[in-house]
DNA sequence: CTTGGAATGTCAACATGACTGACTTAATGT
DNA sequence: ACATTAAGTCAGTCATGTTGACATTCCAAG
């Protein structure tokens, strides 16, 4: 910590900018979520089948487990979600081949369909917030929150860019 | 726009970029509320209530109206909150003076000691993520926040830091 | 080979916190 | 006097989280 600023440098670190930083992070929360949101009220969905389509969709073939550490839910609440997006014909769920136990996950067109809708949706909305705040913000942006997240889920984030 | 820069400078705009940035909110949103949660959890209050504490003790006095527009839920729910933070003497409702149909809302001193005890911890986990990123990486990360909010609630956001 | 434990997924029941809609009460203002 | 506004209430619904109990499958130790 010997390296670390001292001073006026660290106004950044007073209570009330802290203040500032966790409002800020509620209510941009909200604008993050606006746009698909307004999309899965006409259809009976909500955030969870969307944070589902999501990340299924960006690695297709993941079991249940893998899906369940991402969420942070209980198998049992993801169940429901993931049963009705299967029902709806919008999931596929295989059985694993080297251990019957596992399903594995796959969006069908459909899915694909409406999952690409859901984030085109909220990519506008982070494309309009990254360009009026400019390349430097969204680096510092990615930074803090990358910083903020639990070490565990700092993990899986990164590990969603590997494999 | 006739300024934007262009070609490899606008990486940042990608759909790969912002499916990431996408993410990080997502991960990084449950750090933030990961430290007042654990408190919240031993006392049967819910996010909803460390909220309503959080924006009262911000602006003692505020009438239930302009609370509402700031949390953004309907009055009905936030009704079952406020109920309950009053009869548990955390919260104090007292009739407006010049106008006796409103409520202004303070805190008690019960109330603020556990709004302290809630963003004490929630302001330790982003100082320790502020620290880890560095001022400018703060600086960026408000920057993009505010960009994300949609227009009314920048304004309320704004108007938090005025009166 | 069998059997018992671990891993995976499903069903049922319940809690919370959102929502809409209809309504009351009281105070305000035209 | 009457319409409007602020706050609160009652009733019902929905999405999404929780526990607990259970079925199936796999693997490894006896």
């Amino acid at each position: 910590m010997s390296d670390m600023p001292t001073g006026d440098s660290l106004l950044f670190l007073t209570d009330e900018q802290l203040r500032q930083g966790i409002e800020a992070m509620f209510f941009a929360y909200r604008g993050f979520t606006s746009a698909p949101d307004q999309i899965l009220a006409g259809i009976s969905y909500g955030r969870a089948h969307h944070r589902a389509l999501h990340f299924i969709g960006r690695s297709p073939g993941m079991n249940v487990n893998r899906l369940l550490a991402i969420l942070g839910v209980t198998k049992q609440s993801l169940n429901r979600v993931l049963r009705t997006l299967i029902e709806d014909g919008l999931v596929e769920s295989r059985v694993g081949v080297a251990d019957k136990r596992e399903r594995h996950l796959y969006l069908t067109e459909e899915g694909q369909t409406l999952e690409t809708r859901l984030s085109e949706a909220q990519r506008a909305w982070m494309r309009a917030a990254y360009r009026k705040a400019g390349p430097d913000a969204v680096t510092g942006f990615r930074q803090v929150l990358e910083a903020m997240m639990e070490p565990e889920l700092r993990r899986l984030y990164s590990g969603l860019r590997e494999g």
